[in-house]
DNA sequence: CTGAAAGCGCTTACAG
DNA sequence: CTGAAAGCGCTTACAG
């Protein structure tokens, strides 16, 4: 005879864990009833549902969700899709901002998070592959640059989808919450002006991505507010990195050694410039003033500390994960852009 | 009558996915003889087994993981745990590094990332119960403060678990993959012994966690190695963070004044020291040598450029997915030790 | 090598 | 409000 005991002693895995027939019968209820209470307890008795709960409690039970996802047709998870080289978005502090955000307004829902990425075709197709076998119930997408194909793929399959940022290119409606780039990118210049700065230059981000587009555009209106003039010596591009952002600022002093203020369009990018001008001798900000974007920790880290734009990422986040499960119980999903925060330090 | 194909037009939504029922009808077998094809195609003729691939691909057919975990009562998922206050981890560049890392050295065993925090005692409760219920085969723990309650819960939970670094305070043994931080720690110190320095101080890091005792304890060997004498004023403790470097260099500059060499615990601190010591109008490296910890991008971007100890954390990140697949599979898990590597730039 | 069948743990009309 | 029952899509002994 075996001991029922034994399988306690066995190392490792436990018993096997209460089902809800387990429950039922301590409730004395039908299982039906057991997965009432689970659904919400409508159509329930108050003495079934206590008996239930009380059962549940005794016992320890947790839903099994492989089971419940085979009838209901839904994962009860959502896919957090890294779908650039995950390099550059590893690299970037906004990203693990944003991850972890998401993580938490998920788990709030009790709904775990798939992290998966997808940065060359081969991996674009087994993702497109899993997500399209229904094995999420949808999508958080994090894509800065234009033409993403894993946004076609996905509206294709059909998978409910956010994203952060506005997509670029995409011929469809998509669902995306995103900073006000371009009211921030004016706080911004219109801090610089306010200052006296006349000739103000800029390290725009990359033309493929909506924040470089859209703070060089904040840029380029609040150059006209003020009467100043459009000087392409005074436009410079970087791709978000701190060797960018140097370079830029160095052509930027080439072209316009003349230049007062500078803004540009990450910290990062602004770190890099600091020293490029740290090197052409130029002090900050007496000299020029110099203005970044994020208020990322590196803006604290360096010297001066980095007057900057701040990026709400927590309320990205959660409004990213609200809009998802919207759209997911059905709703058409509507579009969020979201403040920014001008901070004052001692660059600019 | 209904139109067949108006299921294809209806918004979003594709049809139903093919099953297994599908994929048996148009190979001519039975489901079961497609299942076998599923499971490694053992027991199979191969004519069985090519029509069952063609008709796989002919259907797009993917299996329908919620319905196979239901029989084999496996999740095909394995979590990622973080298991402190998380802002901690997410400003770390190794976090950001050993994440990606797993999430592809588990996407190439087809094996889905689930990323979860535990950050509090609520977290913990929540995460342990979706953990016991078997939602996940398995979990990737990062945890480097002593006494984490939560190993001992997913050991009493009987789930598979490897950590990243030694786990300090447990009682059983736990499997785990680490760098070899005191052979790091030696190789550094004796880098800057060989440059002639003779008071190396250094600022270690906190002592309920592995690298912060290993290292010292490396320190310390090295100074026995040279000869050189045990000074408790050439020793300060630092949180792993700039201000904690930047505080713990200071204080060993005031406490002695005749330090030439200076060993940090890590990267971050280290570029903290470097702004402690430009205060003290000391130069690196001609006045204080400096060497750090962990080759983290920011070793690029002092002045100068950080000498300083690389963890593989690459190899960490597979190694770790290795031990937890193997561990799953059953066989009991080892624990594995990987090598560092000094990087010599400009700073020692 | 292969098919028929049971069963994994749930949810949800359907009767009552 | 409640129970009995079908069914979600797989895997896996069990016969043959």
């Amino acid at each position: 005879m075996t001991e029922p005991e034994s399988r306690d002693r066995s190392a490792g895995k436990p018993r096997r864990p209460p089902t809800i027939h387990d429950v039922a019968a301590v409730a004395g209820v039908s299982r039906g009833t057991v997965s009432r209470v689970l659904q919400g307890g409508h159509n329930v008795s108050t003495a079934s549902r206590e008996a239930v709960q009380a059962a549940i409690d005794e016992l320890g039970y947790v839903v099994n969700r492989a089971a419940r996802s085979l009838v209901t047709q839904r994962s009860g998870s959502v896919a957090f899709l890294l779908t650039e080289p995950q390099e550059r978005f590893f690299e970037d502090p906004n990203f693990t901002t944003l991850l972890r955000g998401c993580t938490q307004a998920l788990a709030a829902h009790d709904i775990p998070l798939l992290l998966m990425t997808a940065g060359d075709e081969a991996e674009r197709r087994r993702v497109t592959r899993y997500l399209a076998a229904g094995h999420v119930d949808g999508v958080l997408l994090v894509s800065s640059h234009r033409g993403n194909p894993m946004i076609e793929h996905l509206r294709e399959a059909g998978i409910p989808m956010v994203c952060c940022g506005k997509p670029l290119g995409q011929r469809g409606r998509v669902s995306y919450v995103a900073a006000d780039d371009r009211e921030g990118a004016k706080d911004m210049v219109r801090h610089l002006a306010e200052s006296g700065r006349t000739r103000i230059a800029t390290v725009a981000g990359p033309q493929d991505t909506p924040g470089g587009v859209e703070r060089l555009l904040g840029y380029r209106e609040v150059l006209d507010e003020y009467g100043l003039a459009h000087d392409e010596r005074l436009v410079a591009y970087g791709d978000y990195t701190r060797a960018g952002g140097e370079a830029g600022a160095a052509e930027l002093l080439a072209a316009a050694p003349d230049l007062d203020a500078l803004f540009v369009a990450s910290d990062l990018m602004a770190d890099g410039a600091l020293t490029a001008l740290d090197r052409a001798g130029r002090s900050v900000p007496e000299d020029v003033a110099v203005g970044g974007f994020d208020d990322s920790p590196t803006a604290l880290t360096t010297r001066p500390p980095l007057t900057t734009v701040r990026q709400p990422w927590d309320r990205i986040s959660s409004e990213m994960v609200r809009l998802l499960l919207a759209q997911i119980a059905g709703d058409t999903a509507p579009t969020v852009i979201l403040p920014t925060e001008l901070v004052v330090r001692d660059s600019a």
